[in-house]
DNA sequence: TGGTTTAGAGTTTTT
DNA sequence: CTCTAAACCA
């Protein structure tokens, strides 16, 4: 997917000369050829920052290939992300050619639904079934809660939610969690949790946790489909073994139970999901399921200057409950960390900013170098806008999400109505999309109908469109029923084809056309770019299994799979902001850590329980282990969030780290860093502008110092029109 | 039914 | 402060 990626994460790459097509055990230091080599038995791997635990994953692989040890269809190795097991597949391909093709190297997830797909009839499921997201997950909940008379109010979504998925990543069904409810929003969330299992198997349909249960289920009650797998995989690998959650657990331990060549690679200090319930004792009870088990501890860190690495080290020492290992490397000390106190957000920005164009200029770096992280999203807007003001090109991962904005999520409604006619979250959302008179009172008549029937929502709509509730709904519904029907049978050459006229037939481009506003075009625009995205499958697609399935099912499994990471663009020449979750596993020449302060970072929510204020310093020391050659901590006097503006302390986290190894605290920023901006300008609405990182945009709204920019792609932004790197672009059109 | 207004909530989010 | 979603009115 990004050739260029593919050494991203490899930290060895400093001191290593990697050759693509030969595999050489030489290349690994001694702890390092001792956990590749050690294939039989189960091994637990505790492998520190940047000590090159990718590099071992492979080159074991490699070498149980090259020994023939096993044949690569007999090799299973998971990972959390997409994003790592395309590089590990791409390192693969390097090391031995064809052979990797047939391996499993992938998601806890893909594996999942690749075992489910092939075994649906055995647990109860349609082979097609859909894959929902949080958001149409949350929908579900909406609806079962409105069926039994929940007040959303006294019983908030998101918290049932959590709780619901918090018991299916520990394997505890509706009746258990009943049994052990005491609050009344537990036994709520238990309630909720019987009935959601009934509409997701109804809707054929399950959700990120469900694939994890159902895979488990799958495996303890089809011994054939046990056994198979067991028999099939003689090596299995897990990575970042630090946050697996029980499920995984469970279903890692089923698979590898038989043959018991288990490696599994992690650092308990960097588990920093256990909020999404990752159980970090997985990690440090592995000896204890695997007594058998050996141990090899990878402590040379090939990334981070000694001082950065010293600081990390000293940070995580104050978490008690640690597996022991000492991280050190041969790399030289390096400059000192640079501690900033800002006086407020926008000075804290400001700092930043001109500090990285200084480096820019002295130091004769690129702004890839350049990476700032925080706690929480809510802090980008700032440093941000210091960045528009100075001119620097950036990038945010993460933030607004492609695949979250609503005309994607019509369209991707619609295709997946096409795949599972069970889907009903997805058909109430298209329903009326675009507008065809079907209100809510209809819709809620219908759902009535539906449940009193006990029949599936198409079923119910199939009969209102035939006139058994009279004949001005069956005039509504009618039309949607036949373009169901017309959608599921349309036949095209291509995927592309196919998608470009269901969309087409949906009317939802259309009907933003007549809407013909700014906003309406943009839409627009997205949806054209959704069919980039088929094509960007396609080409993922060319070039890896040929056991996965084809066509819209296909690309619609991918589509649930994949993520927003994917497909950041870690060519261009940026800077990059990111949450510091979302940090983990890349790395920095030069890294920004931003608003160090009590309650921010740690945050608040976190700082009072000793696990949470723990797993808040892992997150400090994953934040500080990113940084290879320098790393600054900002923090502000004063913050202002929400509207309110608060005074807090500096981050414990700073007084952690040795003083030695600190400089500044007062470091004045040079004044002169901040580009004489493009002040003056008038922007009328609807004029089409280009900026220097967001590209071509169109003007949506001007107010006063503000306007509103709508880029391609992107979405709206808010710029300064005085400071934002604007300029008019002359033709009407943004194509 | 559909547009407008107002009320409330706002850690982190690999899949 | 700022975004989203439910209530409200035309």
């Amino acid at each position: 997917m990004c050739p260029d990626l593919i050494f991203l994460d490899s930290s060895t790459l400093a001191h290593v000369n990697y050759t693509p097509m030969i595999m050489r055990l030489s290349d690994l230091n001694p702890a390092q050829h001792d956990a590749a080599t050690s294939t039989e038995g189960p091994l637990l791997v505790l492998a520190g920052a940047g000590s090159g635990k990718t590099r071992v994953l492979t080159h074991r692989i490699a070498h149980i290939v090259e020994n023939g040890l096993a044949s690569p269809h007999q090799i299973l190795a998971i990972t959390f992300t997409n994003k790592s097991a395309s590089e590990m597949k791409h390192r693969l391909a390097q090391l031995c050619a064809a052979k990797s093709r047939a391996m499993w190297v992938m998601t806890f997830h893909a594996m999942c639904v690749r075992m489910l797909r092939a075994h649906s009839d055995l647990i109860g499921f349609d082979r097609s079934f859909t894959i929902y997201d949080a958001d149409d997950s949350k929908r579900m909940i909406k609806e079962v809660m409105k069926s039994i008379g929940l007040d959303e109010k006294r019983y908030p979504v998101p918290g049932i939610a959590s709780r619901v998925s918090l018991a299916k990543n520990e394997l505890i069904g509706p009746a258990e969690l009943a049994s052990s409810a005491v609050t009344p929003i537990d036994k709520a969330a238990a309630k909720v949790f019987a009935r959601y299992k009934r509409r997701m198997r109804d809707s054929n349909a399950m959700d990120f946790d469900d694939l994890l249960v159902e895979t488990h289920t799958l495996l303890t009650s089809c011994p054939e489909a046990l056994e198979a797998y067991q028999e099939r995989f003689i090596y299995i690998m897990v990575d970042e073994y630090q946050d697996t959650n029980h499920a995984q657990y469970r279903i890692v331990n089923l698979l590898a139970s038989k043959r018991r060549n288990l490696m599994v690679v992690g650092d308990d200090d960097q588990s920093i999901y256990s909020w999404r319930g990752a159980d970090i004792s997985n990690i440090l009870e592995f000896e204890k399921d695997y007594p058998e088990a050996a141990v090899v501890r990878l402590e040379q860190n090939y990334r981070s200057s000694a001082t950065i690495l010293a600081a990390a080290n000293a940070v995580v020492a104050n978490n008690s409950g640690r597996k022991p290992k000492t991280l050190w490397t041969a790399n030289a000390g390096g400059e000192s960390i640079t501690r900033y106190r800002a006086e407020d957000e926008r000075d804290e920005g400001r700092f930043i900013a001109s500090e990285i164009e200084r480096l820019l200029r002295d130091e004769n770096r690129g702004y890839s170098d350049f990476a700032i992280f925080y706690r929480t999203n809510a802090q980008s807007r700032v440093i941000e806008d210091a960045l528009l003001r100075s001119g620097t090109p950036y990038q945010i991962v993460g933030g607004t999400k492609f695949f979250e904005r609503a005309e994607i999520r019509d369209v991707m409604a619609y295709l997946k109505v096409m795949v599972n006619a069970a889907d009903e979250i997805s058909l109430k959302r298209i329903i009326n999309k675009p507008r065809r008179g079907i209100g809510k009172t209809t819709v809620e008549r219908l759902e009535a109908e539906a449940i009193s029937r006990a029949e599936p929502f198409e079923a119910v709509l199939r009969r209102c469109a035939a006139g058994e509730y009279g004949s001005g709904p069956a005039a509504k519904v009618g039309p949607f029923v036949e373009l169901l029907d017309e959608l599921r049978a349309s036949a095209a050459a291509t995927l592309r084809d196919q998608i470009e006229a269901a969309i087409e037939r949906t009317g939802l481009i259309g009907e933003l056309q007549s809407e013909n506003t700014f906003e309406s075009s943009g839409r627009i625009e997205n949806i054209r770019e959704f069919l980039g995205v088929v094509d960007e499958y396609a080409s993922a697609r060319a070039f890896s299994e040929e056991e996965a399935p084809v066509g819209l099912p296909g690309f619609m499994e991918w589509l649930a799979l994949r993520s927003d990471l994917d497909s950041v663009a870690e060519g261009s020449e940026t800077v990059t902001l990111m949450t510091i979750h979302t940090a983990k596993g890349l790395e920095f020449p030069v890294v920004f850590i931003a608003g160090l302060e009590d309650s921010i970072f740690p945050h608040a929510n976190s700082m009072f329980d000793s696990s949470g204020l723990e797993e808040e310093r892992r997150l400090a020391y994953v934040a500080i282990t990113r940084a290879r050659e320098r790393l600054y901590l900002t923090h502000a006097r004063s913050r202002s969030l929400y509207g309110t503006t608060n005074y807090n302390a500096p981050s414990r986290f700073i007084a952690e780290i040795p003083q030695e190894h600190l400089s500044g605290g007062f470091v004045t920023p040079p004044k002169t860093a901040v580009r004489t901006p493009v002040a003056g300008a008038q922007y009328l609405t609807g004029e089409v502008v280009e900026h220097k990182v967001f590209g071509v945009g169109v003007i949506v709204d001007v107010a006063g110092e503000k306007v509103t920019v709508d880029f391609k792609g992107l979405g709206r932004k808010n710029l300064l029109k005085d400071f934002a790197p604007l300029r008019k672009v002359q033709t009407g059109g943004s194509d």
